[in-house]
DNA sequence: CGGAGCGGGATTTTT
DNA sequence: TCCCGCTCCG
């Protein structure tokens, strides 16, 4: 068991940036909360950074003033980010305030990383060796699938996933098997929620190995139950600085709490910095109470709100700000910018997804003749199936796009399998990653087989590789299998020597080359397999800089993205969530519409949280645009193949008049969905004017006299030019663009109840049907 | 063992 | 509508 070295007094190097004749130089120009944020060094502080409004910066300023001030040596740090990115980032911008003393700061890092790497040191402690494997999400459905055979339970009824899922939740809350409260395991498998659980954490410690929760949960448990590597730790880490505090969930908290623990008298030097209002990912464990309470738990804590914003105009923070405000779990910041007003945010309606690829497509177009940079403009998509239409767009515009966030790198099925084969040589005990390559390429291993190695491991308590050692020696296996086994281990045997002698890079060339995978995509015809073929490639690239393999699977197990290709200036498509942190000159919005933003089903599951948090999401949207904004909603959409007619978002009906222009669409399809929403639909669609949100929106608005935006104004206007009688009557045959021929069996003003022959009754707007 | 054919499900995503 | 995973059959 490796003992924590102790805190050692820190003595400023005489040429450390202490001593240089301006220390402090990069104090200059923070505005006076930034600079409090960053010079508020003792005791709890919590930032309250809205959006743009320079968190990064004081925090990583804090580190270097930290460092400058000879408060702690960079390894007395503790600096938490919840993404590899955000970290690498971080680093980056404190090495250039501080210079290189703080390239080694060890303890900067995502939860997941420092977890990892304190349960290394004591991992005998929790019942794991340190060398012990990290399981991703893949390796862990897998393994849960297994469990649930050992337990005889239908995988049909009672989906894996769900389990995951279910087990996902527990450990982000922080809980062992022990601590699930009893009634939470019934709704799996009749009650055996728990008994599966703790089946699977066992499973996990037979095979050395630990999910994504359990390096935080295993870390928790260490500390709880080792209260003097605990204290080694609380006395190491002076400083603790913690970023997107609003996305910490509950073992992150606890971890977080019983690190920041002081003697009594003594406060900790704990400092969060989050946005209540960006807290966009409940769903996945994080608890905006965290930052809530963040008074409550740190006493005395001082709080500094940032709400001065250096990124967009007047009227985009206007909006933005008018949006959020209608949000009541929040602490309330009024962000204010000095800059000019800018163009107002525009809401177009168009008849349907199509028409929002071509309107969007043909505005960047526009901004292209401008001269603008395709880099400066994204469009924010609610769900990931929206970009496919942009997408289609674009190449037939031939507009260069890049999609972010799609498949990462380290998930594809290629890198997956070659890294399978890696952690194979260098941890024969993988059966997990042994599995998934055994039959890849295929070589007549088949499930029979594998199955066989399990049972005989099962009972012998051995891994499967060494259960296939003793079975090919065998008559238990067929003559083909057997040898095609033997050759496989033998290959293994070979590589691991090689591995002794050949640098890891080229290593896993010459086992992909010799396992036959480099030639299984050779031999593919399909459109992916050059690809697959470069990404091969490039992870072998990617693998030089390390010492050895070992160090390479480590970083890759929890530092798997790949690095982002530059270039060409590209449009970025991108979902709302991948998007928080960034920024763009100009910004589209499409999809605002009830069911797709907010979700449907955040509205189901959640309820009102549900809603606030959907309202954070777009909160977060509009404020990534600097100085223009769009958004739009259709009136028709297909979602699994059909087409819905939909409701605009109630968040269009939050927006303040006066900051915002309504644009008709550019495509004549006239008042896009305005009238089936105010008129028509009101009745079908519970109406969104009943929402607490629109109520309060109603409420806050300061002056009643103004004209508000939402349905006055808008009735006002869609009033004067649509209302006007209808030249259809019942029983006329007409043809529509999307549905084809049918006959009206109603008007209504200039709305038409249509049976069409093929997709059945819709109501449509006059202007799309014609005589047929 | 491996390909074809069928049924169910289909936000958001990091580590 | 489309995609993935499982089952069934050769």
């Amino acid at each position: 068991m490796a003992a924590v070295e102790p805190a050692q007094p820190y003595t400023p190097r005489p040429g450390g940036l202490a001593s240089r004749a301006t220390p402090q130089r990069y104090l200059d120009g923070l505005n006076p909360e930034q600079r409090e944020g960053v010079e508020s060094l003792d005791g709890p502080v919590l930032v309250l950074a809205g959006a743009g409004t320079g968190k990064t910066r004081v925090l990583t300023t804090r580190i270097a003033h930290i460092i400058a001030l000879g408060r702690a040596q960079p390894h007395q740090i503790l600096a938490v980010t919840f993404t590899n990115k955000a970290a690498r980032e971080m680093r980056e911008r404190v090495v250039h305030l501080a210079g290189p003393v703080a390239e080694g700061m060890p303890w900067l890092g995502t939860f997941h990383a420092i977890s990892t790497k304190i349960l290394r040191r004591h991992a005998e402690l929790v019942g794991l060796k340190s060398s012990f494997t990290i399981l991703d999400t893949d390796d862990q459905i897998r393994l849960i699938k297994q469990v649930l055979q050992a337990e005889n339970i239908d995988d049909k009824r009672w989906p894996a996933r769900a389990l995951a899922f279910q087990i996902d939740a527990w450990k982000n809350r922080g809980l062992t098997p022990g601590q699930v409260p009893k009634g939470e395991g019934e709704a799996y498998a009749n009650g055996k929620g728990i008994q599966l659980y703790a089946h699977y954490q066992a499973r996990l410690k037979q095979l050395n190995a630990a999910d994504f929760g359990d390096l935080l949960v295993e870390c928790l448990r260490l500390f709880k139950e080792n209260p003097d590597i605990l204290a080694d730790y609380q006395r190491r880490f002076r400083y603790l600085l913690v970023d997107e505090y609003q996305d910490t969930n509950g073992v992150q908290y606890m971890w977080l709490r019983l690190l920041a623990q002081t003697k009594p008298g003594e406060r900790a030097n704990l400092c969060c910095v989050g946005d209540d209002d960006q807290s966009i990912y409940g769903w996945r464990g994080a608890d905006v109470d965290n930052i809530l309470r963040f008074e409550q738990d740190f006493p005395g804590a001082k709080v500094i709100r940032l709400e001065r914003n250096y990124r967009s105009t007047g009227h985009i923070l206007a909006t933005a700000s008018h949006l959020i405000a209608q949000n009541q779990g929040r602490l309330g910041k009024t962000l204010f910018t000095d800059g000019e007003n800018g163009d107002k945010p525009s809401v177009t309606g168009v008849w349907d997804s199509e028409e929002e690829a071509r309107s969007i497509g043909e505005d960047i177009e526009q901004l292209q003749r401008a001269k603008a940079s395709l880099d400066e403009i994204a469009i924010l998509v609610r769900a990931s199936f929206q970009m496919r239409e942009f997408e289609e767009r674009f190449v037939t515009l031939g507009l260069p796009y890049r999609v972010i966030g799609g498949p990462r790198f380290y998930e594809r099925a290629e890198i997956r399998d070659a890294l399978a084969y890696l952690r194979c040589v260098a941890q024969p005990a993988d059966d997990l990653a042994f599995e998934r390559i055994a039959n890849v390429p295929k070589r007549g291993l088949g499930d029979a087989t594998i199955q066989i190695l399990h049972d005989y491991g099962r009972r012998a308590q051995i891994p499967l590789m060494q259960s296939a050692q003793i079975l090919v020696e065998t008559e238990e296996l067929k003559p083909k299998q057997r040898q095609t086994l033997r050759a496989l281990l033998g290959d293994f045997d070979r590589w691991r020597q090689l591995a002794e002698q050949k640098p890891q890079h080229e290593l896993a060339e010459t086992i992909l080359e010799e396992s036959g995978y480099t030639d299984m995509w050779q031999k593919d015809r399909t459109a992916e397999a050059a690809g697959r073929l470069e990404n091969l490639k490039e992870l072998v690239r990617s693998m030089e800089p390390f010492p050895d393999l070992t160090a390479f699977l480590e970083h890759i197990s929890l530092v798997m993205d790949s690095a982002e290709k530059g270039g060409e200036a590209r449009v970025s498509i991108m979902t709302l969530h991948a998007a928080k942190g960034l920024e763009f000159e100009t910004v589209y919005l499409p999809g605002w519409e009830e069911g797709l933003f907010p979700h449907q089903r955040s509205l189901d599951e959640q309820g009102r949280a549900g809603l606030e948090e959907e309202r954070r999401l777009a909160y977060v949207g509009l404020t990534r645009a600097k100085r223009r904004l769009k958004l739009y909603f259709a009136t028709n959409r297909r979602i699994r193949g059909l087409w819905q007619t939909t409701v605009p978002s109630r968040f269009i009906d939050e927006l303040p008049g006066d900051h915002v222009d309504v644009v008709e669409s550019s495509h004549g399809s006239g008042y896009g969905g305005y009238t089936p929403s105010r008129f028509s639909n009101m009745d079908r669609f519970a109406s969104p004017y009943a929402t607490p949100g629109w109520q309060r929106a109603q409420q806050n608005r300061s002056t009643p006299s103004a004209t508000a935006y939402g349905p006055k104004l808008l009735e006002g206007e869609v009033i004067a030019k649509t209302i006007h009688a209808s030249h259809f009557s019942t029983g006329d045959r007409v043809l529509h663009l999307k549905f084809g021929n049918g006959t009206i069996a109603s008007v209504d003003g200039n709305k038409l109840t249509v049976d069409f022959d093929r997709a059945g009754r819709k109501m449509v707007m006059d202007s799309f049907v014609e005589t047929a």
